[in-house]
DNA sequence: CGATACATGTAAGAAGTTACATGATTGT
DNA sequence: ACAATCATGTAACTTCTTACATGTATCG
């Protein structure tokens, strides 16, 4: 079966902290600057429906005090099994390299819905992948590098100084989780 | 007339570098970590096939010595007018919320193309949009935002800081351009 | 002679974008 | 009465992904 898309587990952590309607969360997303996740009806009522087949999350039946239609959702304890088993997945290289975003949102909800001491965790993993990827890198450009075009090389010189600043930040994170989860 | 992808972009970049085939270009996307611009044949050649048609780049006909066949292709003139031409667009706010990978791939491609000072110019824009993005996340936390569930506010907080170490880079890559460009 | 690298392409399908359509409710 | 906002959805289109298909050249 398919993996889920980031808006799809996005989704589903939103429904965690409280079953919304698909209004309320394209509203959410208007504001969110975790990585670009459109607001628009076109994306988040399909990938509703996807999540409603595969049974991750449920349509609740609300009392509708007025005529105007309003669906609310909510998570089921099938599409929690799938945002936990999401969260524990061990991060790849292949990740570090091309969903830094996926990895970003992994770790906005680990701490929301695992706390502060499995988002340290988590952190410092992917600070550990981030070093792995620099070193390879390093060692490329040293290596087999040399033969790239200038534009070539200047493109992995800035992928380089980019997973720096991100291995920076994961050192800090860490800390501070550190400090507010003993 | 719609606007090109990040990755039509990098190919008329590439070419401007060297004229080269749909399978150079391949390969060299393998290793370039600038984001990610996907190596499969199935995003390539309808890609060069697209600018071709529009005619930012043109097959050279090359004399074969050997029956393999290999269509090289090399930027036009009109082409060359679309790369300038982006690189010289103003940086939106819009653009770094949601397409900080193509803002990056621009400042890459500038320095190649325009040399030092022009990429310096654009860091430095880079960087106030940076800041104004800071600021109005800022205050959308001590306002508004204060309203957000414990994810969402997470999410704003985990963005910031994310813009906040970007910023401080174009700081520092604005001093090193100035260095190696006077 | 078989494996690997070179080289180009297509087909099917997933996901997102923009734009449109529809209708209820609220505020002025 | 009208505009704005709430609320859901669809249709057409674009792009990318994965997988397959095809054939040449080279190396051991």
């Amino acid at each position: 079966m398919r993996r889920l898309t980031n808006l799809e587990l996005l989704l589903l952590a939103l429904l965690h902290t409280q079953p919304s309607s698909g209004y309320s969360l394209r509203k959410s997303f208007a504001t969110t600057p975790l990585g670009h996740y459109s607001d628009s009806p076109g994306s988040i009522y399909p990938a509703l429906e996807r999540l409603r087949c595969r049974g991750l999350l449920r349509p609740l039946q609300e009392k509708l005090a007025t005529r105007r239609r309003r669906q609310l959702f909510s998570i089921t304890a099938k599409g929690l099994v799938e945002l936990r088993s999401w969260l524990k997945r061990p991060i790849t290289r292949e990740e570090v390299q091309h969903d830094i975003q996926g990895l970003m949102l992994r770790y906005v909800v680990c701490a929301q819905l695992s706390g502060n001491a499995s988002a340290r965790t988590l952190v410092l993993q992917l600070g550990t992948r981030l070093q792995e990827t620099v070193l390879e890198l390093e060692s490329y450009l040293r290596g087999p590098g040399k033969a790239l075009p200038v534009a070539g090389r200047l493109a992995v010189e800035q992928g380089l100084e980019g997973y720096r600043a991100l291995a920076r930040w994961t050192a800090r994170a860490g800390k501070e989780l550190k400090r507010s989860s003993s």
